[in-house]
Formats: C-alpha cells, sequence, structure tokens
DNA sequence: CCATTACAGACTTTATGAGTCCATAATAAC
DNA sequence: GTTATTATGGACTCATAAAGTCTGTAATGG
C-alpha cells in the first residue's frame, strides 16, 4: 500500500506556494520545473487541488495559481485527500451482515493516522523549504 | 490508497485460526469455505503467514495451520505485515538532499497507525466472531 | 501404498498509476 | 482585435500490480 506519486508531487507544489507565497500566482510552468517533473502532468493534480477548494487558478498572462485559504488552514490531509479521494483504507470483502469487526479495527487505525495529518499544517513545514 | 483483499482474507483466516482455537490444526479447505474464496489463492495468503512465523502448517491427512505464538500476541500489524510487506506508504521520488521534510511527515502519521495495529491483538476479537 | 494436505511456479485477466499529446478556453498585454 | 500566455479537458499509451486459476510436486498420517 502506496501513496501515489501524484500525492508527492501535489505536497510539495503546495508547499513550494506556501513557501514562496507571493501575490503574483505562479504558473505550472515554474512548478513543474522546481519539482522535475512535466508541465502536463502536474497541471492534472493543480486542477484536483484547484477543485477541492486548496487554491486558485487564473488563465491568461500572469496566470498561474496561489492560495485560497490562509496557509495555517491547509493540512496535510486536505491535499491528500484532494488527490488520493476519500475512500477509506479497507473494505470487507465478505458478506457477513453488516458490521464486520474487523473492518472496524483497521477504520479506527486509519482515524489515527488521518487525525494527526489533519492537525499537521504545511505552513508548518515553510521555513524548512526557503531556498530549496 | 487500499490495502489489498488478501489482507482482508488473511486477516480474516486468523481471527477464524484464534476463535475456532482447537488442538486440530485446520486445513485451508475449511478456510476457504468459511470465506468463500478459493482454496489455492488463499493458500498463498497461508504461506506468507507461515513465513512470518505467526502460524505452523503440517501437510498430510490432518495437517493445516495453527498458531505458532500466544494468541495475545499475535496484532493486527503482525498480519497486515506478512502480507503487505513493511514497505512505508510514502516515499519521497524528488532528489532533494536526504531528508524530505514531507516525508517525515507522512512517515509520522503512519507510525501512528502502525502503533495503534500493533497494540491491536486478534484475540480481542475472538468473541465477537464466535459463531460466523 | 494411498489419500490428504501444504507448497511452488507459470499463467491469465483486469485495473490502476503514470505519463504523453493535443485541442480548447479564458485572460492580459499590446 | 490579435496574440501570447496560461489553465482545463479528453483521449490515448505503457508498465506494473492485484486477483485469481491451473497444475504439478512434496511431505505426512493411516
Amino acid at each position: 500500500m502506496k501513496y501515489s506519486q501524484a500525492t508527492d508531487y501535489a505536497l510539495h507544489a503546495m508547499l513550494y506556494l506556501v513557501a514562496a507565497a507571493p501575490d503574483k500566482p505562479v504558473g505550472v510552468q515554474l512548478l513543474a520545473e522546481k519539482l522535475g517533473v512535466s508541465q502536463t502532468y502536474l497541471s492534472k493534480m493543480m486542477t484536483k487541488l484547484v477543485k477541492a477548494g486548496l487554491i486558485q487558478s487564473a488563465p491568461g498572462a500572469n496566470g498561474g495559481y496561489r492560495l485560497r485559504r490562509k496557509q495555517e488552514d491547509i493540512s496535510f490531509l486536505d491535499i491528500i485527500h484532494a488527490i488520493e479521494g476519500t475512500a477509506s483504507f479497507f473494505e470487507c470483502s465478505l458478506n457477513h451482515d453488516n458490521e464486520c469487526v474487523i473492518q472496524k479495527v483497521v477504520l479506527d487505525a486509519e482515524r489515527q493516522m488521518e487525525q494527526y495529518l489533519q492537525n499537521k499544517k504545511i505552513s508548518e513545514l515553510a521555513e524548512h523549504f526557503k531556498g530549496r
């Protein structure tokens, strides 16, 4: 079980937006260059982030992406969910009547992880990121 | 990101072994019937559990599988690791010098989840499972 | 010896991740 | 208004892994 590389890229892109956070929006071209990934591919993830309401996009010259919310309000979980979706890690495939005790345990475990990721904001890492 | 169905089967099989825990070993035939999965497929997962040291196998007539350790010593995490492997959820694909702060966060989150799964033993569920 | 069981490897099928390519739409600058 | 610049969308390819089947081999109890 692994998070997709798309999530990796999205997290880095968001971190860049927060760290470099200028008034000017930053385009996918620059982002892609920084991350070492193709523009067209990265743009797909950026669009997901837009649809999730995390960032704003503007077409045209001097367009690009900028944060929509305050940076302190953007958590790791927000970004991960925007890319990976919100489906849970585990779904019991057996058809025992309704509630599967095993599934319950795994979902509780997942909740532990998600709670951690929700409390962790990217803004906390912005300092570290300066100069990359 | 999702756990494989194989993990689902393995967890249920182990729960059955714990709950039905007889002195007689139980064969893959019975297990497969209970879980509604093919014998040959399930046997692959059982073999992994054997190699992970969680259960013991015996060929021949009246053979089958039985627990190797005390049932209180078998955690959810043990079983999951036996099937899924122990690789972590996240690996940064960018080549910034060594430590990726993003990766650190996600790995910490994963550790939260794994800690929960390690403290959770299948024996705790054995009661619920009686009569399935 | 024979039936029963686990183990191993080769194979198929299907789904998903990862990525490319190209066309379209919107906007700012001139 | 035209043009350059940007985002968005869909269709497409390719590789890898999950999910499962089939068949044969080996070990053990009766």
